[in-house]
RNA sequence: GUCUCCGUAGUUAAAUGGAUAUAACAGCGCUCUCCUAAAGCGUAGUUGUGGGUUCGAUUCCCGCCGGGGAUACCA
């Protein structure tokens, strides 16, 4: 999951992929599953041929060091211009990722260099997200393993030539047919992932491996994965895609070359900012400012993130990811920070006797609205597997919502530090589980719960 | 053209085939001498369309309408 394409910018549409696998790592971990976090970096492809080549007529290494990714950028528009004259541009770049695959050591070396910039960038969106990886193992790492494959189709029958290139024919499967080698002999993205799963599978022995990868690739994974299941791997079908729904703008799709792009930093960092304004407005004591400002706005868009449906398309809109009323994450942290807020009021003592669960008169909570609470918070781990069968962290974001509500009845509804001793205890008893179910469930979802805010 | 996904209050969304379709936002009102008002309460408003299966359909099947995506040398 997440799975950037190095070289260009890390933009809002970024975010789903990297956010929902976040979180499925985190449920399947929670739930006692060994996990694996793999980037698979868009570190490969024709395209760095197209970078190179810039690099090569246009390039300039000072300005790559000070601004890596807008640099790259740049030359990689350039030659989409250039080429509208020059198209013998488009043949260099071909002949340069040739050259790459075949390890030629000067193409090698500015690649290498180009990624290690691109992945310092990458690297402080992740610090921001609170995201860390096992593996980056990208496109690239599995360049040396595809002949094998290729060679394995050709002795199974399965690759066709067709107009120079080599094909997989799914006709009678009702796919179209899949490209594995171009005519020119280099790779194509569908070769790699082959190349990928195999690999995964002799190297971890993976019981699922799982793909966080946008709905407009469903056919590539049905190609590939079905092309696994004709090489004989009995595997193939515990290779997953998981789908997800289309980020646009206002304006239209999001497009990096025509500047039509919402950069994840600076969406990370309005929302911090502007959590600041807020706590100042309300003027609360908070001992970390900055710290709380940045679990919050952060937090606030991760769980914007995941409450809908993943295969919903939606359109980014600023005012949306910045509003903190309603079913928000900021709701739930805050109903997380009363929580808290009533145990230091209620002191060690009670804490301590109500956390030990011993003696305690459960017949002094009888309340409507401490019953719905009670009920939701014993659902809550039949939800979490729930989630993890769909792949689905919006059933743990929505569930964490109705937790909060329902607590936030609870406090409105009952006097909770109250004179009668037992009574108190009780009450506490089941705010410490409510506080725990919440902070467990952002949790899952990647998310901080403040103390206070 | 073919395949595929989506269509629910003004808006954004919920709902393993089950009771009066559930929330939030935006409206309109109300509640801080009281444990954090980033809260709580009240109010009005919804299943694109035509069939079918079923005791029962937002959910499953077929047609239509509207929107997104995919459809071999990008990833």
């Amino acid at each position: 999951y997440s799975s950037p394409n190095i070289a260009k910018p890390f933009h809002i549409g970024h975010i789903r992929s990297t956010v929902i696998g976040n979180s499925i790592y985190l449920i399947y971990d929670a739930l006692g599953y060994d996990t694996v976090r793999i980037n698979h970096l868009g570190d490969y492809g024709t395209q760095f041929g197209k970078m190179i080549c810039a690099y090569r007529h246009w390039g300039n290494k000072e300005d790559v060091i000070k601004e890596p990714i807008k640099t790259l950028l740049e030359y990689y528009t350039k030659f989409h211009v250039e080429v509208e004259t020059h198209p013998e541009l488009d043949d260099e770049a071909r002949e340069i990722f040739t050259k790459l695959e075949h390890g030629e050591k000067e193409e090698t070396e500015i690649w290498k260099w180009f990624r290690e910039e691109s992945l310092k960038e990458f690297t402080r969106v992740y610090d921001m997200l609170g995201i860390k990886f096992d593996s980056y193992a990208g496109e690239s790492f599995y360049s040396d393993k595809m002949p094998r494959f290729v060679e394995e189709l050709k002795e199974k029958n399965l690759l066709k030539e067709s107009e120079g290139a080599h094909i997989v024919d799914l006709e009678e499967y009702g796919m179209s047919p899949a490209l594995i080698t171009k005519s020119d002999g280099s790779t194509l993205y569908i070769t790699r992932d082959i190349a990928a799963a195999v690999y995964r599978k002799e190297h971890y022995n993976f019981y699922k491996n799982l793909y966080i990868v946008a709905s407009q690739q469903n056919l590539h994974f049905q190609q590939w994965i079905k092309i696994v299941e004709l090489l004989g791997y009995d595997w193939a079908h515990d290779c997953v895609h998981i789908p997800f729904g289309l980020v646009s703008l206002e304006d239209g799709t999001m497009s990096t070359r025509h500047g039509r792009v919402v950069f994840l930093e600076d969406v990370l960092n309005r929302a911090v900012e502007q959590t600041k304004e807020i706590i100042k407005e309300k003027n609360v004591n908070t001992d970390n400012i900055d710290q709380t400002a940045k679990d919050v706005g952060i937090g606030a868009v991760i769980f914007q993130e995941l409450s809908n449906n993943r295969i919903k398309d939606y359109v980014f809109k600023w005012d949306k990811v910045l509003n903190f009323d309603g079913e928000t994450g900021p709701y739930v942290q805050y109903t997380h920070a009363r929580a808290a807020s009533l145990l230091r009021n209620a002191g060690d003592a009670v804490v301590k006797k109500a956390t030990s669960l011993e003696g305690i008169d459960y017949s002094k909570i009888c309340g409507e609205s401490c019953y719905e609470l009670a009920k939701l918070l014993y659902k809550f781990p039949a939800v979490i597997e729930d989630a993890g069968e769909k792949y689905e962290p919006s059933i743990v974001t929505r569930h964490v919502v109705d937790m909060a509500q329902a607590f936030n009845r609870f406090y409105h509804d009952e006097h909770i530090l109250v004179d009668d001793e037992s009574e108190k205890v009780a009450k506490i008893a089941l705010v410490i589980a409510a506080k725990n179910a919440i902070a467990n469930g952002l949790a899952l979802l990647g998310i901080a719960a403040p103390e206070k805010m």
